[in-house]
DNA sequence: ACAAAAGTGTTTGATATACACCCATGT
DNA sequence: ACATGGGTGTATATCAAACACTTTTGT
């Protein structure tokens, strides 16, 4: 929540530069540790946490909106993007709208009234992100998709919804170029479609199948190191990968 | 193009009642004649087609707005609706820009500016339809998916973007409730599949995968008249239908 | 030497594809 | 009687699922 004097101040700058009532939330997948992360923000002293968002500037294609977003989140430049729904319930402001309406009068507090917004969701190396909170929070962090908080507004339904299309792309798209490092084993990426699935595959059939689609080279070398017996690296081809994207392939998982 | 007067009032009235700055898109499918059909919509005069639209009461839930949108152009009031993409492009509102800017001030005309549009795509029984033009146009009129005429805006990347929608959906979800009457035949559906598809699909095999859904209920009584053997007449059995929407099944066509 | 992780192959069943024959009806 | 459209069945290839054994490596 903002003091008086900030959201006088914010309402003044977004009236300028920002398109009225429209706002684009992210949901943001990364991978680590064998587990799904998302990438949420908290405001200060409460609990309280919400989805990466913000707004489109008034001469600003609505994907770079959500690039520049993210950047300023993330730092990176180059972000997997998908637009996946509109929200557009009137009800879906009433937080904003409670939460400052004894404070300014409608008029001069652009937070009054009806947003929509786009939801997008990304998918990011872990390791290249370097999470930075908004001027509305105080904390920017990764949470295990497994342990997320209750989220503000209807981010819960935004996340949500984005999760099921992520589980709907798997299946006509190769996904996880953008969410494993560079090089990476078998297993690791296994893990990577057992946590967005969340459900057991077989290794043996999950590796045909994977290979079949023709978007891994194996590297010559395995990983050295491990305890056990040392896996194979792969990369992806991204020619091969690209080309699947645009392609899309059956499947069914 | 309306009339100085016509904008005037129109943009009074916009004001007053819808939300600044977006609008929806409609592509709506019908099938008839064994061919996929397209509503549109013509401006008097000139030959210019465009998709239906509107715009958004300012309380009313996006999703009620499109369906109030269609229930408008076609007398219809249960509509398969499907949100499936937003199109913010600055530049996509150039047309009404320029047609409108030395009419009026832009501060007076609604439509200057920069308009989000929500695309979506509607799936209409063809006979229960009857086209009502807008207040922007003269003709509202059915146009056979292999000879549409241009489309004014960026309405030809929507109409583009619906029909990829709609084939990819045809790979998890059955489709053909809301574009077939309630009996048909067989062959009927196979048409139907065909021209979204734009591809031929074998009798034998398509008939046997598409009862495999569990979603036809096969009548009694063959349909009779015909100038060969009597079909067999299909509905739909809509618990299943209903229920494999929600689920989903795997397939690709 | 053994436990744990990872590599690889085979068998079986299901599903998709391709294809051919029979039946009903109007002319 | 025949042409046309429509119903049905079967053989084959392809793919998914289930499953077991061997290899490597650190302890």
């Amino acid at each position: 929540m903002l003091s008086k004097e900030r959201l006088i101040e914010f309402s003044d700058d977004a009236r300028k530069n920002y398109l009225d009532h429209i706002s684009i939330d992210c949901v943001v997948f990364g991978f680590h540790g064998g587990q799904m992360k998302v990438l949420l923000l908290k405001t200060p002293d409460e609990e309280k946490w919400y989805l990466p968002g913000g707004f489109v500037l008034k001469q600003e294609p609505i994907d770079d909106a959500a690039t520049r977003i993210l950047q300023e989140r993330t730092g990176l430049d180059k972000i997997f993007l998908q637009q996946f729904r509109v929200f557009g319930d009137p009800d879906r402001s009433k937080f904003h709208n409670d939460l400052y309406r004894d404070m300014l009068p409608a008029g001069e507090n652009w937070f009054s009234g009806r947003f929509l917004s786009i939801g997008y969701y990304a998918l990011v190396d872990f390791f290249d992100v370097n999470p930075q909170p908004d001027q509305f929070s105080e904390l920017c962090a990764w949470r295990d998709l497994d342990d997320m908080p209750e989220l503000q507004l209807d981010h819960e339904l935004i996340f949500k919804s984005a999760l099921d299309t992520l589980r709907l792309q798997l299946n006509y798209q190769p996904i996880g170029y953008n969410l494993m490092p560079k090089d990476f084993t078998m297993p690791e990426l296994q893990k990577l479609y057992e946590t967005i699935l969340d459900k057991k595959l077989d290794r043996r059939n999950f590796q045909r199948r994977v290979l079949a689609f023709g978007i891994l080279t194996r590297a010559d070398k395995p990983r050295k190191g491990g305890a056990h017996k040392a896996p194979y690296l792969y990369s992806f081809d991204l020619e091969n990968y690209t080309n699947a994207l645009t392609e899309g392939f059956k499947g069914g998982w």
